[in-house]
DNA sequence: AAGAGACCCTGGATGC
DNA sequence: TGCATCCAGGGTCTCT
């Protein structure tokens, strides 16, 4: 599933070869994947443009056109986008292709559905309720602990709230709790001015290194050149339930905390 | 403020 | 074997 890391990497990748291509026409295969606006009026407004700059907010891959406008991706569980060449028949699970000027196109795969695109001259109306960003300069160890009073919530669930931190998703906010020692059924408020340094830091550390391995590919995920990535080689709790912790041994255990599983070695994390 | 539940979807796993 | 059902997942929405 695209998380912060695994859309970074779709972006850089994006990014290295998608700026100045202009769009020729665009197919949409399955007009649902659009969320706004309305089909007939998202691919009129892409057709003749050209793209500029490739970035990413949250989980959204944020891309520029030339007129003004962006085109935003957020792909949800299974979304995928990537350079295929020009004319290659789409598979099965490709939901929008964008035709381009060059010898490539850009396709956007979904299995899920879930993905959406966003074409709009306000990014503000998409991004402006996504909280900081956690590599960001705004994300400090000082602002998390303030953010942290008198949420009464548990952790676990704070961090996969996007209006409070973006990009975060389930594989990360395990693995940075248990990189922080800290139970993922924490009151948030709870935590130490101690405790909220070392999830900080593990939650800076989590997603710099998954990004350094080009992402988890747990099953779906592909890169912008439909690669694999390495992280989750590395993976200590995700999807490790009974398989001892790599720093005590006890067994990894999983429940569901907030309607969502979360995994957590009930040795090491208090 | 917090949390439960529904919804959107598919395919892989499980149950009968 | 073949079919039905369940479940995971992110985000948004409604309801309590």
């Amino acid at each position: 599933m695209p998380e912060l890391p695994e859309v970074e990497v779709i972006a850089r990748g994006l990014d290295g070869w998608l700026p100045g291509q202009r769009i020729q026409a665009v197919d949409l295969l399955w007009p649902r994947s659009v969320a706004l606006p309305a089909a007939a009026e998202f691919i009129a407004g892409l057709t003749g443009r050209r793209f500029e700059r490739v970035g990413r907010r949250g989980k959204f891959v944020q891309m520029a056109l030339d007129n003004g406008a962006t085109l935003f991706v957020h792909l949800r569980m299974s979304g995928s986008l990537y350079r295929a060449p020009a004319g290659a028949p789409p598979g099965p699970h490709t939901r929008a292709l964008f035709h381009l000027a060059g010898p490539c196109d850009l396709y956007f795969a979904d299995t899920r559905k879930f993905g959406r695109l966003y074409l709009t001259y306000e990014p503000a109306e998409i991004v402006s309720r996504l909280g900081p960003e956690p590599l960001g300069d705004d994300f400090s160890a000082g602002w998390l602990t303030t953010a942290l009073r008198g949420r009464r919530t548990r952790i676990k669930p704070l961090l996969l709230d996007q209006t409070f931190i973006a990009g975060i998703g389930n594989i990360y906010a395990d693995e940075a709790l248990f990189l922080a020692g800290l139970h993922p059924s924490r009151v948030a408020d709870s935590l130490s001015a101690g405790e909220a340094g070392r999830l900080h830091a593990a939650i800076r550390e989590v997603l710099q290194s998954a990004i350094a391995r080009r992402g988890t590919t747990l099953s779906d995920y592909r890169d912008a050149e439909g690669e694999r990535g390495q992280n989750q080689e590395f993976l200590r709790v995700y999807g490790r339930a009974g398989w001892p912790c790599e720093r005590c041994g006890r067994p990894i255990e999983r429940t569901v905390i907030g309607q969502r599983s979360a995994h957590f070695c009930p040795a090491c994390q208090i």
